[in-house]
DNA sequence: CCTTCATGGGAAAACGATTTCTCAAGAGGG
DNA sequence: CCCTCTTGAGAAATCGTTTTCCCATGAAGG
């Protein structure tokens, strides 16, 4: 019942018969020394079951092998994903990551940053729920390397975001392939840089007449959307594009409400492949998913290099994203 | 473009003209010194900017000020929360908090309770998505303090859940309240143990006569449980208890198709405030809040408290839930 | 036989704080 | 005038590693 002490690496030397220097090198395998000696001091540090303690090792080594991961996204939509990846990429190297959540207080910001900086983090991942919002935290005057992660990032900064226009041409052309021909997009509020984006490349596929409708981000808005349209005259479009999964949503109830078969006479593709909104629609949903995890591996990928002193490119990567295919679009598998 | 270097303690026992003996305890406010000496040094640190090494100071006072967060619940949908609630709770202490997400993975456990270990954490809380199943990992022989919060827990460790059975009391008798006469129980699979929890609540309040119909946790099996209870015979429930959010929102999607009014002559509860769907559903959705964000902050005061050494009282604590009222279920605010 | 050199291993200095002693100086008492 | 006691401050040990020398030893070469 005493408190198991912690085996310290004197403790593995004292057993192996050597110093603690040699014990050192023989566990990291550098040094020189018989390979016997290496395995007597390797048996006795298993047997005793040693683990290095991280915190000395971090001290002398000037690496905590860990990484702060900052978010303002409370709801983890984005986040959960990208943290996954980022852990992923990392385990390996035995680098953990702190994450804090600041929810847009800039109080919090500075606190959490502080604290990681006092942790000596190796380095900070910067994520949010939005791509053209900067975190509220200032980062200037800060050494160790950062990256940004699907959130707003300074110019010279290396920083990772979805390729939005390429998923929405991809899922606009899938439509158009299904053979449809009067095209529309109902998207959220303008004044998003990934609404603009998605928009941008729904006109390119779809052609500048093909109408844009503006919005939010909310089931309701699908609704709104499908009464004003078709509520107005004229043909009805038989493929619309929706600017994220819940609006896929609304959209596609109401056209059930309306009597209007999907994917039979108008097909719906979403953006987000948010799993729990796209699996509940009638029918399951086609959408865009932005790749998160693996944009959090990259963003992983990313920091270790950094950190390891490899020189990366500033800028703005994109990193593409992939069409899932389920029933509301035609075509599609019969998942 | 120099690397700005770190200030160190000894750079402000310089400045000041003081050992760092002096320094460190006049920043603590620790030892004995004239209170001139004192504020010099406060202000020597103050001016450099001086933020102490939390790693030299973790090596020396044995204590990390970090704890480690283990989580099941990949999709983030409890844990976000918890995990909120848990760094709200320890944030003024300067505790940070590890997160890691081991979904269901028992190398990964393996991997990320000693990765903790090594890093010297001062205390594991572990949670889940469930609470009636384990985390896979194998937590005999941890001697630093451990707190099960929303997962399963030994006997004799310290766990804290939310009081579902009170929960579902308060939502039952609400509809009663109302005067709802015909309740019925639309939930998911019978061998979660917050199930039966819920439906022995239920069963309480609108006594055993009252039918509980057990299926998935989806809003698909509210769709079909609204079909089976309309087609058979009979007096029809005029309030409906749902096991969660999903699954109420299928029944409220359904009843709406049938064309029989919500809250008029049904009124529906479900369970979770989950908040994108709660407040999606026509009408919005009153449903029971399990208040995870408390019972993250009270995780979180619980591993202070027993890393500070205070005695704790080993046990399960249930935490109790609050009934969210929006206008599925009539009689509430028009929020 | 003497010098050089490679080799295996250890002593000790870091890393950046905290904490326990120790000690000099001045105050006060007899 | 001497002794004791308080007070302020510093020296040094410590936490558990890593890393940089440095030193024996024995082999090889002239």
């Amino acid at each position: 019942m005493s408190d198991p002490v912690r085996i310290r690496l004197s403790d593995v030397a004292r057993a192996a018969q050597v110093s603690v220097a040699t014990a050192s090198k023989a566990l990291n395998g550098t040094g020189r020394m018989t390979a016997e000696t290496r395995e007597r001091v390797q048996r006795a540090a298993d047997e005793l079951g040693f683990r290095p303690n991280a915190m000395a090792r971090a001290l002398i080594r000037q690496r905590s092998m860990t990484v702060g991961l900052l978010t303002n996204d409370s709801y983890g939509r984005f986040t959960m994903p990208v943290m996954a990846g980022v852990a992923e990429a990392l385990v390996d190297e035995g680098i953990s990551v702190f994450m804090c959540n600041i929810e847009d207080d800039p109080d919090a910001g500075r606190l959490y940053i502080d604290a990681m900086l006092d942790k000596q983090v190796d380095g900070i991942i910067l994520t949010g729920k939005r791509i053209d919002t900067r975190l509220p935290v200032d980062m200037s005057g800060i050494t160790i390397p950062v990256v940004y992660a699907f959130t707003q990032a300074p110019e010279d900064a290396v920083s990772l975001v979805s390729d939005d226009a390429q998923g929405a041409r991809d899922a606009v052309r899938w439509m158009a392939d299904q053979g449809r021909q009067r095209l529309a997009h109902v998207t959220g509020p303008e004044d998003f840089a990934s609404v603009r984006e998605r928009a941008g490349a729904f006109a390119e596929i779809a052609g500048d007449a093909a109408p844009v409708h503006y919005g939010a981000w909310s089931e309701a808005w699908g609704h709104a959307a499908v009464a004003r349209i078709w509520g107005s005259p004229g043909p009805h479009p038989d493929g619309i594009f929706c600017g994220n999964d819940q609006i896929a949503r609304g959209v596609i109830d109401a056209l059930r409400e309306r009597g209007v078969d999907v994917p039979g006479e108008v097909s719906v593709v979403g953006f987000d492949n948010w799993e729990i909104v796209a699996a509940a629609t009638r029918p399951p949903l086609t959408t865009v998913d932005m790749n998160l995890r693996e944009l959090g591996r990259e963003a992983g990928r990313l920091i270790r290099a950094l950190s390891d002193g490899v020189a990366v490119e500033p800028g703005l990567r994109r990193l593409p994203c992939q069409l899932v295919v389920r029933q509301s679009c035609g075509g599609g598998a019969t998942e």
